[in-house]
DNA sequence: GTCTATAATAAGATAGAC
DNA sequence: GTCTATCTTATTATAGAC
């Protein structure tokens, strides 16, 4: 590994550059030139450490992802043991959430743009690239599910599937960036783009879905 | 206007073929050529026709949209004059999917690959392509805006946009066919491409969180 | 209006010197 | 590991015959 004068070596650099890059222009409108030169790196550095394009995405997901899903599982691992006999919706979502804001606030691990890219690849038209993350996220995803379907014992096991479904939707869908908020032409929501503000008016609309009664008439 | 075997004119091949494709591959993924080939048309009729591959996604979102739109606001309209004395949320949330169930289900003006290149316009990284749903699209958000703010009179205005913010993210994400299902390695949600089944299972959920108490502890 | 042919450009990937 | 130079292939868009 040698460096360059500020500090990083070039796969590191790539990796940087790439991350944001991705997130303001998506997969395919983001080229290698755009982020080598952003890098300020050769071009030829990116087939050099990765191999392609695809890869280097892979490689710009997979870099934060792990050690964010640990945390994401530890999390609800020490909240269940705070509460043995079982978890309120409203804690599993908090707990859920937390990982996120802690993150959010830490741009050594990407911050809110990796929180950006990662609400982005559910919407990558690209099968290779959405096809990842049942692969990289699953485990983090059926502890909780597991969680809820424990503290919803009313609703079926597909109930609470679909419910789990929309919530993570309504959440990337928040984190997206994609400011729905701007299609109101008046009243455009102030503090959108910061995480706290996001989650603290996102979490009674998430728990409030999730412990919906089963079927109004 | 000349027309081809088929029936349709060359224009309107054009825009059916890349309502599809666009969905399918989102807007940079998709080439000029891919459209024409499926089309059945030469390769400069898009030029001709529409000027460039931006006027062209233009002319496929405003074809159906500007219809669409007005069902959207006559079915409120319509609920009103049921309801004079006010709405509950619930019945706004009805009116504003029963269009969207009626379109899904009416290949004719677009069905289902319709919605779904509505929702995935809001994940689209191009400014100029996200940018252009807020102009068409306001007034039919205002509308069902002001009838949230009359039904949930005990909620600030502000908080109401991030309410419909949720809502619509949640919306359109479970239209979206980007299978967030999936990430569930298990259980596969059945019937997850199925408007009717979506929106049964939908409704709840946004109902719920849009009339979540103010904020719980 | 529709076609062929092509211009102009940009893309991802690689070979080979250093 | 890093560079320059280039290959190969794709793209959007257009010019001009019919």
């Amino acid at each position: 590994m040698s460096f360059t004068d500020n500090g990083k070596d070039t796969a590191t650099r790539i990796l940087d550059a790439a991350e944001v890059l991705f997130v303001e222009h998506g997969f395919e409108a983001t080229s290698l030139r755009m982020i080598t030169q952003r890098a300020a790196v050769n071009l030829a550095a990116v087939n050099y450490h990765f191999g392609s394009k695809e890869v280097l995405f892979q490689g710009v997901i997979s870099r934060r992802l792990a050690p964010y899903n640990q945390e994401c599982i530890e999390e609800l691992r020490q909240a269940l043991i705070d509460a043995p006999h079982g978890l309120s919706v409203d804690s599993i979502v908090a707990a859920y959430l937390r990982p996120a804001i802690r993150l959010a606030k830490d741009p050594a691990r990407g911050g809110i743009i990796f929180i950006r890219l990662m609400s982005r690849v559910f919407a990558e038209p690209h099968d290779s690239l959405r096809d990842m993350l049942p692969r990289l996220y699953s485990d983090v995803l059926e502890a909780y599910r597991a969680a809820l379907v424990k503290a919803l014992p009313h609703l079926g096991s597909h109930e609470v599937s679909w419910r789990l479904q929309f919530a993570m939707g309504t959440i990337f869908y928040a984190f997206a960036g994609n400011d729905v908020a701007r299609l109101l032409s008046q009243n455009n929501v102030p503090g959108a783009r910061d995480p706290q503000e996001i989650v603290k008016h996102l979490v009674p609309f998430v728990v409030a879905g999730l412990t919906a009664p089963n079927r109004p008439a």
